[in-house]
Order: structure tokens, then C-alpha cells, then sequence
DNA sequence: GCCATGGCTAGTA
DNA sequence: GCCATGGCTAGTA
């Protein structure tokens, strides 16, 4: 496995319960600021595999990209870890997104 | 070639 | 709503 790759799964296992991260900005964390598909990529293919908490990953407007059957399996995910939705089924950024500095 | 993005602009209200 | 973006898995041979 390539090194980004590496790093960016160990970000996403970093995401505690109850907090998310964007696509964009896992990738800026892991040190490429325009790989942000790469990042949905690897959630994509490698999730089970590496048992990622996956559904703790939204776009960067608080949306969950997911469409159809797993948009209401990721919102169910996040809302038993205690995160709430608004209205229009997007989450507040400023109050759930995950900081962190960057790595490597 | 695939992917679960993001950010910027035009064009409307 | 458009389009530039980029690293590389899974699955077959």
C-alpha cells in the first residue's frame, strides 16, 4: 500500500465517536490538499477490509454524500454517536468537525 | 478508468 | 451546475 494511502487510513481511524471530517480535509491532513476523491476512493474500496469508521466521513458543506440506502445507514450511524442533523439533514460543521493538525 | 469532492462562477430573484 | 483534480484497489490472468 502507498504511503498516502497509509496515512489517510490512519486518519480516519483517528476520527473519535462523535465528531466527523471532511474529504477534503483528511487529504490536507495527510499531506495533499487535492486529493480529496482520493479520499472517497479508499473509503470506497477499503472500509470493510480496515474497518474504518467510515460514516464519520461528510463533505465539506456537512452533507453526507452517501446517496439512497447508505445516506440513511450513515445518518443513523452518526445520530447513535449523538450528532444531530438540521433541518436539511446537514450536520454543523463548526461544532462537529474533528481538528486536527497535520500528520507526517 | 474509477471515485462517497470541492470551490468558484454565472445567472436569477 | 460545471469541471479540474490525482493516487491507485480489486480482481483477473
Amino acid at each position: 500500500m502507498e504511503d498516502f494511502t497509509q496515512v489517510v487510513i490512519h486518519v480516519i481511524r483517528s476520527i473519535p465517536e462523535g465528531k466527523v471530517m471532511s474529504y477534503g480535509q483528511i487529504a490536507r491532513v495527510a499531506g495533499n490538499p487535492r486529493a480529496a476523491r482520493q479520499v472517497s476512493r479508499i473509503l470506497h474500496s477499503m472500509s470493510k477490509k480496515y474497518k474504518l469508521p467510515w460514516h464519520r466521513v461528510i463533505n465539506s458543506k456537512g452533507e453526507i454524500s452517501l446517496q439512497g440506502e447508505g445516506h440513511a445507514s450513515q445518518k443513523w450511524l452518526l445520530e447513535q454517536e449523538g450528532i444531530l442533523f438540521d433541518t436539511a439533514s446537514k450536520i454543523d460543521l463548526s461544532v462537529y468537525q474533528h481538528r486536527m493538525e497535520e500528520v507526517m
